[in-house]
DNA sequence: GATTGACTTAGAGTAAACTTTAAGGTTTAT
DNA sequence: ATAAACCTTAAAGTTTACTCTAAGTCAATC
């Protein structure tokens, strides 16, 4: 078991955005104490962890809820599941291939003011 | 010379975002008709071409906005572009980086969910 | 020369994802 | 037992990058 603080420190987010997650239905139940402190489990962490890999590869909040929810209706639910990755992979590998394209673009023009900048210095100098 | 429906057409910006993006500082001194209406020229388009490119890999506008700033002192200042390049192209390698590992885990997670969805498919049959 | 449609501005509004605040309850260490 | 640290909630505030609105000007056509 978890304090907030201990899952703040593991995962990178703060408590607060933790309380947010909760919030919007992005992780589901997590135990209290008698207190009404959050206890948060393994699978909790684990449940994090998807969570983090989903958003950093630019899901948004609102389908990663939309995709917790689903795994909390269990085993009929898995198709749409599937669907919904299979979907999120293939965007993923768009925006990794658009990306490519527009780094050797920042890669070429870098060249180009290389050579400006040798250029400009090598003038300088005399 | 082109009309500001015809930039966003070429840019897929809209007018609002390019009139938007004047404002800010990221396109300098663009003409205008006697009427005040915008004129875009190639040069112009060209520059927005580098703005979305820096865009689309994640750079914000303020920092678009430093250098076109510093585009516009002349060479002086091209070795501080190069630098700001540089440092953009490797956060943006390490981006893709991220990503790759991310998304391998999406990968991973689709294949166990595929196989789960299989296994309750056919237990469905029965 | 009047109408239509595109353009102008300043400024308000929006969405996403936090982040902070305020007011208060709980645990832990001294 | 009391202070310090940490937790709770609801709600307001922030940032980024737009996006829309209102009121008016300009250009092209009938």
């Amino acid at each position: 078991m978890y304090t907030i603080r201990d899952v703040s420190e593991k995962t990178g987010l703060s408590a607060h955005t933790l309380r947010y997650y909760e919030k919007e239905g992005l992780l589901s139940s997590v135990e209290r104490t008698p207190g009404g402190f959050r206890q948060y489990t393994d699978e909790d962490l684990e449940a994090l962890g998807l969570i983090c890999c989903l958003k950093n590869t630019g899901m948004n909040l609102r389908e990663i809820a939309r995709f917790v929810h689903l795994a909390q209706e269990g085993d009929k639910t898995l198709k749409e599941r599937v669907a919904l990755l299979r979907e999120h992979r293939e965007s993923v590998i768009a925006r990794m291939n658009e990306m490519r394209e527009y780094l050797d673009k920042v890669t070429r023009k870098l060249e180009y003011y290389s050579e400006m900048q040798r250029a400009y210095e090598s003038a300088g100098e005399r």
